[in-house]
DNA sequence: TAATTGTTTAACAAAATTGTTAAAAGTGTC
DNA sequence: GACACTTTTAACAATTTTGTTAAACAATTA
């Protein structure tokens, strides 16, 4: 294959790396597979990463940081309280629309081996629990002043992020039980933007 | 090992393989970390139950059927409509609470093979079409008769699901960013039965 | 053209994992 | 004690998966 190819085979294999770690998991990827998805021999993979260990751990972070990195910087966004909910569930349907495996396999990796969050999580220089302590203040802030229903702040978060992530999780389960096709799903996502955030907003105002 | 032991080798070696798969899933659970959590050896997995997947096959539909059937009745109760969402709430956050990787076990290794859905909804004679369906009706009915407020009823089921099942799925991520030890998060998983409940009233009632 | 880099092939080595077998010993039952 | 069933041991076979190597070829560059 000649330099003057639209993508270099490093490239190749990564975004098949990507393909099959992300469907498959850590445990569940096999080397041959990704070597297929990239149309080269295996050979070629060891050439260009030092073996799969290597490979999961450089994939494993830029999906750390596509999963973690927006949705932080929505968090710590300075608009005004319901604009960042707003801002919140946005952002996560229109990343997860995009990367349909990105949730589930964040969330099953760290399940894995949760330390995994710490050790990535400071890596890329990421602090969850300013982040997160900062978000309850704010929405205890706005208990205070009466803009919306007493809640516990920590299930106002769970709950926003719940039904932003959720379904894309369980995607298959919801496919088939509601007999959608992909397209229809993405659909639903895309007018769940707007669903969504008036749920919550009815859910939390006086 | 004596008869007069309190649990026979075979039901060891049957909870000792819930643990591993359901903590590992299929692709990373190993036979001799089985063997080893079950205290027996290796040769003996084999004499009790034929293969590794069969084993698996055998395990997943007694988590398949934990995770759906207790669910799909609480939707087909026959109570009124908001104390019918109580019940699901309810049923979920205490089942889930009591089995920590049942969620992200039953929903990985259906994304891992979606068909399995089918194949193991048919053996145990569920229906979720028509359940969603019937669910659905109800959510129209009493849209129309202005008992809550205008929704898409795929959305609300969404949401109430979500709110119920994601923190589970996500638990590890949840107790390292929220600090939280394992009672801690069960305590908080407790009181979210008051909490969700209160949060999707809140957002339907008109 | 020579040198460098990228790529394929094919064979193979090494390791991990799963599954099998036979022999012996333990257990309770008749 | 004879019998059937359970369990361990230990070795090993089979398979799958991962990683390595050397030789040849292709493409690019100096």
């Amino acid at each position: 294959m000649s330099k003057t190819d639209l993508r270099s085979s490093e490239e190749l294999i990564l975004n098949a790396a990507i393909k099959v770690f992300t469907r498959k998991g850590y445990a569940g990827a096999r080397m041959e597979e990704i070597a297929k998805e990239a149309g080269i021999n295996r050979a070629l993979l060891h050439y260009y990463f030092r073996d799969k260990e290597t490979m999961f751990n450089l994939i494993f972070e830029t999906k750390f940081k596509e999963f973690f990195t927006g949705l932080f910087g929505a968090f710590q966004s300075d608009a005004p309280f319901f604009e960042k909910i707003k801002r919140i569930i946005d952002h996560e349907i229109t990343v997860l629309s995009k990367h349909p495996d990105l949730a589930r396999f964040v969330i099953m990796e760290i399940a894995q081996q949760p330390d995994r969050l710490i050790q990535f999580g400071q890596k890329l220089g990421l602090n969850p629990r300013m982040m997160l302590e900062n978000f309850q203040k704010e929405i205890q802030q706005n208990v205070l002043e009466g803009k919306i229903r007493p809640i516990d702040g920590r299930q106002l978060l769970m709950n926003i992020i719940s039904i932003c992530i959720y379904p894309f999780v369980a995607k298959s389960i919801i496919k088939t039980m509601m007999q959608m096709d992909e397209n229809t799903f993405l659909d639903l996502m895309g007018k769940r933007k707007k669903d969504a955030y008036e749920f919550i907003i009815n859910a939390i105002t006086p």
